[in-house]
DNA sequence: CGGCTGAATCGAATCGATTTGAGGGACGAT
DNA sequence: ATCGTCCCTCAAATCGATTCGATTCAGCCG
């Protein structure tokens, strides 16, 4: 019997009729930033990533990758998002809340998970204490001697802009995790000297920003960046101009990577637990699919400090 | 009209019904190693991703990730692979020939694109020219003057082994880019003096891996590492032992990264191109959804001469 | 031995878009 | 004015699994 089902070519049931049936592709779609590759470069999207698969296979759900809006300003949408099978979307890294993904994906009627963005109504949201965080590694320089601190963010907005930000600039920050963790500075009562914005979470961005910083008349003794890799960018450009970390200028970032090629230094970062949030993601899936509404989740994050920061130079 | 439809709840079409129809999914799977995680640390195989994504895209498909085998030994196929929708499915890092997944997704009669892996009746096939770009990196090493080269090997199969390989061992290599790779040396003229397998390509290992090559009384004058994220390793070990590069010992990878943590180091690696790559794995991906037998697809690589090779020390 | 209840199997309807065929209407040509 | 053809529109069949309902058979009890 089963012999012959197979003999007649018979390959196993097909998927697409139960999902038809069942109104389920057991598929969820992740969206990512613009360029597949910038948002796998970055470490932080991969542990998060593979928390968020390890969560969903155990749903029996598969992980559509799909790219956000393609050209800055293009209002091309990936056509993806408006016809692929998708039971619930995860949208990483917030998107601004203008954001036509959010909202092509909203008319659709696909629930959402935003992670790290701003609760829409109905959308699931997950998150890290980033402000939190970001106060305590403030709190950490101050207490330190430092008065001179700058910091190298993540980008306001995706109009790529780079370079220093002025007060206007301040008043339009679109993402965010961005907002967020200048926020937290701000909290621990420190006025930065500069506010450097790098486009994108990448070392070589961190090398450009920590040049100009530290080439300035007056040089910070201190630079918190929004992330590990652009503090490590800085770091190299501290190197590369001869400065010693932390005798000469202190460095601190976000997230809690691990760099096995800062070795001997250890970087002063917020940590914040990657791969759980993944899972929590995964979670958040579960529960929409579910049919509940799941709850705003809010994850703890730990300043670990490491040999990249101490006293100010006399 | 329109607005009726939508007052009445209408979200557009559902792609279920038009699936389920064209007997199309649009979806192509991607089955990446063990782990997400451990293959997406991997900036090769993510700027691959990032070439398939595009040119995937390109072709109004989505690419679902699908993780391969769980854990080594256990036969717990991910039942994704048995019942996930997909048109083609592309195997990245070749899988061995008696894998589990290939035999799995070949029951079930999906078209499969293998990528650096042996070429099987029916599915199409797309590498780079390793071995011929080994050899031109061993000559290089043996112009130079290395008499003692050790290299430093991508796994050999999926049992997670770490450290010299013997003889035995040597004949059981299931990779087949390990194994071109380690004939491409072969080609050359070169019998390593060790030959130093890793279980993933990390960076740590590849640190791991030199630490312990580099400790030897018979001292490699020049390791060449299969890839670029085991040779950075290894120049890490080596700086930690106080081992200058290239006067007391010459690293050589492979891929051609960028690895701006490098600086002003530039690493002599043999090129390949990443992301045309992907191309053409998309490329093939097209062939295959036409019905048409796609050829087997070879690109070829370049050896960069970079700053960590040079003469061996007198 | 007959009737009733329970279980099992078979068939039909459903999910939603798509495609094809048929029918009707309109226009042009004879 | 009538016939033929062409186009447009609407309805029905299809894709494949699933689910629900109905029918049938068997077993048990009265």
């Amino acid at each position: 019997m089963l012999e012959a089902a197979s003999a007649l070519g018979y390959r196993g049931p097909n998927p697409l009729g139960r999902q038809l049936r069942s109104g389920r592709s057991g598929i969820v779609g992740v969206v990512v930033g613009d360029s597949l590759r910038r948002s796998f470069r970055d470490p932080v999207s991969i542990q998060v990533l593979d928390g968020l698969a390890t969560s969903i296979e155990a749903l029996g759900l598969g992980l559509l990758l799909v790219r956000g809006s393609d050209e800055p300003g293009a209002d091309a949408l990936n056509p993806l998002l408006a016809t692929a099978a998708m039971d619930v979307a995860v949208i990483l890294w917030g998107a601004t809340t203008d954001s036509p993904v959010l909202t092509a994906l909203r008319e659709r009627g696909v629930p959402l998970v935003v992670v790290e963005g701003r609760a829409g109504e109905g959308n699931a949201l997950v998150q890290v204490e980033d402000r939190k965080g970001m106060r305590a590694l403030g709190e950490h320089l101050l207490a330190l001697g430092h008065r001179r601190i700058a910091t190298v963010t993540l980008p306001f907005d995706r109009d790529g802009r780079q370079g220093p930000a002025d007060a206007d600039r301040l008043t339009h920050v679109g993402y965010e995790i961005a907002r967020r963790r200048l926020a937290g500075l701000h909290d621990a009562g420190i006025e930065p000297t500069t506010v450097y914005e790098a486009p994108a979470s990448l070392v070589e961005l961190g090398t450009a920003a920590g040049r100009e910083l530290l080439a300035r008349p007056d040089r910070p003794t201190a630079i918190a960046a929004q992330s590990d890799l652009l503090a490590s960018g800085v770091l190299l450009a501290a190197r590369e101009l001869g400065l010693r970390v932390p005798q000469d200028v202190s460095v601190a970032g976000f997230d809690g990577l691990d760099l096995p090629w800062l070795a001997p230094d250890v970087l002063t970062s917020v940590h914040q637990p990657l791969q759980a949030k993944g899972e929590l993601i995964g979670r958040a899936v579960g529960d929409l699919l579910a049919g509940e509404h799941p709850p705003t989740r809010t994850l703890d994050v730990e300043l670990v400090v490491g040999t990249t920061t101490g006293p100010p130079p006399a």
